[in-house]
DNA sequence: CATCCCCTGTGACCCAGTTCACAGAAAGGT
DNA sequence: ACCTTTCTGTGAACTGGGTCACAGGGGATG
């Protein structure tokens, strides 16, 4: 039922075994508002099918794309053990499933395998060392950087050596934190040096290694 | 031995507790090091007395201020169930004493009391809204947004209607994510408008509503 | 009390990235 | 095919903040 990669894949067998005990599953369409960003919410999830975008919005609209997770990511755990508003919004990527568990049920099954809180705080810790990072390259980091940095991360699940990357230069903009047009010409003095081109559905990466070079993978 | 405010007063009494049974006290003078970024760590600490500032590097040097920790506050908590390298540095702002308890005797003594660590997770959870809110400060927010909630958050301890900061503009610069320069001739004009003043010891607030005006609470 | 060092204040200039404004290319819908 | 919408590409002008450069102020310390 669950895949055997992402965050799960690092989880314990036991960890997973709980989730499909304790989860409901959840059908989403393309679009469909999972949670809300301030909303209150005591679940944990994991996506199973499709894709969950995160972001946190502005008082004035301007979104920021936190991370896209796929089958395997679990998401949520902050409201787990510590329930609240919501610090981001969840936002399906095409059809998805997830898995959810409400804090109560989780509760009552780590009563049984308390050990597994291990597991889950694991989780919360991996995200938070995720989130010091996207702040230190958020300040530190010029926008070619961060966008490099991006595009290598959006595409590191695929398996293929030149992937294509099926985002519009807005959305990728709302993932780097700048506006679209920036993004675009960015990718415009790539393309001439060959390191990205258009291809049919989306943006191809030619040139691997060229990318990781202006990622500068070796700073912070 | 723990005072009873911060992160601490949030905590449960029986996770302080824990803290005096299984702590031992760490004595550190202005300006040592507790850890840095990238070491391998696996211990929690408790401020008691002083201060600690968590910071984060860049390659080349330049330094991001995350937050100063009083009396009361625990940190490190990332590393605790997740052992690996830290995320951040720590440093001792004058003679400082911290409690510190490695990941081995926590885990036991929490074998002894399971329910705590939820407060620990709490904690964890607390930490990550905390760094989400950053984040989004950091991209949404203009600089002197961002200047005056650093110094709201920076005197929200101290008791009087117009406290003093004591701290340079240089290391305001570093929490805000800004130079020293841009920083100067913000508070310039906030002087000339009768916001903030200079006062022996530092910087002091004469208005606080203007302060929280120019700090866009409602942003975000 | 002179010197050194670190602080504050400011001005001149520069630059990355935003804003605005179009034009042309794709991609759906019907 | 035709129309509409959403994308991409690019220029011009603007601007927040960075960089550089220097002047003046305290406190410490000899």
């Amino acid at each position: 039922m669950l895949p055997d990669t992402g965050f799960l894949s690092n989880a314990s067998q036991g960890l997973r075994d709980l989730m499909g005990r304790a989860a409901t599953d959840v059908t989403l369409a393309d679009g469909d508002v999972l949670f809300d960003q301030g909303d209150e919410g005591d679940t944990l999830y994991a996506v199973t099918e499709g894709a969950i975008e995160l972001s946190v919005l502005s008082r004035e609209g301007r979104k920021l794309s936190l991370d896209i997770l796929r089958p395997g990511d679990m998401f949520g755990e902050i409201a787990l053990f510590d329930p609240s508003v919501r610090t981001a919004s969840a936002i399906a990527v095409g059809d998805t499933h997830v898995l959810s568990v409400r804090n109560a049920d989780l509760l009552r099954e780590l009563r049984r395998a308390p050990e597994l809180a291990v597991d889950l705080v694991k989780l919360a810790g991996q995200r938070m060392r995720w989130m010091n990072r996207q702040l230190s390259e958020q300040v530190f980091l010029p926008m070619p950087s961060r966008l490099a940095r991006k595009i290598l991360h959006l595409t590191e699940h695929e398996k293929t050596d030149h992937p294509i990357l099926d985002m519009s230069q807005s959305e990728l903009a709302e993932f780097v934190g700048a506006t679209r047009e920036a993004v675009s010409k960015t990718l415009s003095t790539w393309k001439k040096r060959g390191v990205v081109e258009n291809a049919p559905g989306g943006l191809k990466i030619s040139d691997y290694s060229a990318l990781r070079a202006m990622a500068e993978l070796d700073e912070i």
